[in-house]
DNA sequence: ACGGAGTGGTTCACGGATCAACCACTGGTA
DNA sequence: TACCAGTGGTTGATCCGTGAACCACTCCGT
């Protein structure tokens, strides 16, 4: 790694456009939803996950694995949301180690309103603003990406 | 805002496959920078602008508006790295106000390192696992989107 | 059955980001 | 020239994310 191929000009584009578009897309995102919403994006991820599942309900590690959370941030952050009456906690009848999390009534009503939202937000920045042709190919860009970067991940 | 159309599969994939790519990209920058380098994304952005401009100085608020920081954040992030001994700050001579932000020897020879690991980097996760074709579109929907936020931001 | 490795969660200490309040200085206007 | 609105920057309170240490429980091998 002492002299690695420089990026040219078309590069050097592709790559700086895409770290500004993350920033900014994630900054849009998140002060959309808290703005109109009062939700955090991570907020978000949590309440759309549980809704999902079925009875609203997942073991905390399950939903850690799915957001890709540290334990420790999923632990604190459950905590706050239980204490503003979005979600709640119990131990789990099945493994005594365990915790059940479970969205409530203002969780699920909350969250039908930010993903209304969501879906207005993503259309207005992103999906609207593409073409059928480029939506596949960004389709295509992102699974590649991952794809890598679960093989990196893997690799180390 | 009460019925937004929703997203088809295709629109879907797209959506979802962007934020989990931001994710998971960033995740990697940063565990690389770190590890590799001793230094976080964000040092290295700091680092990268004041290794780019003329002597390696800048004042306070121009890097702030290059990077789109809060003030805040950048000033307790600078006293940060000015305690690792990466920059020094002295009051600008022209406005009494400011301060003139310069990197240390220390600070390029870091930079210089790190930035071989970000293109190396960016070439493995992204540069390199593209086509041509797909480059070119991937600056084509990175300009469109942020043409759009800068719209919209604008627009509030 | 029991001892120990491993798993599921919580807690603590710390680094980093935000917001509001604040201070120092500038530059235009009366 | 004396005021004062605006600009450049720092500070402090608070919130959020991370990593390590820790506790409770499970499950496997003997």
């Amino acid at each position: 790694m002492t002299e690695p191929r420089w990026l040219d000009e078309q590069e050097q584009r592709a790559w700086r456009g895409l770290m500004a578009t993350q920033e900014g897309l994630s900054a849009f995102i998140d002060r959309q939803l808290r703005t109109r919403c009062g939700l955090s994006h991570a907020d978000y991820q949590v309440l759309a996950h549980l809704s999902e599942a079925p009875e609203g309900r997942l073991r905390s590690f399950e939903l850690g694995d799915r957001l890709r959370w540290e334990k420790s941030r999923l632990s604190q952050h459950l905590s706050r949301m239980q204490s503003r009456g979005l979600v709640t906690r119990e131990r789990s009848q099945a493994d005594q180690r365990g915790a059940v999390v479970t969205v409530t009534a203002a969780g699920r009503e909350l969250i039908a309103a930010a993903a209304r939202q969501h879906v207005a937000d993503a259309r207005d920045a992103v999906v609207d603003q593409l073409t059928q042709a480029e939506l596949r190919t960004l389709i295509t860009i992102t699974d590649k990406v991952r794809r890598r970067l679960a093989a990196l991940d893997a690799a180390s």
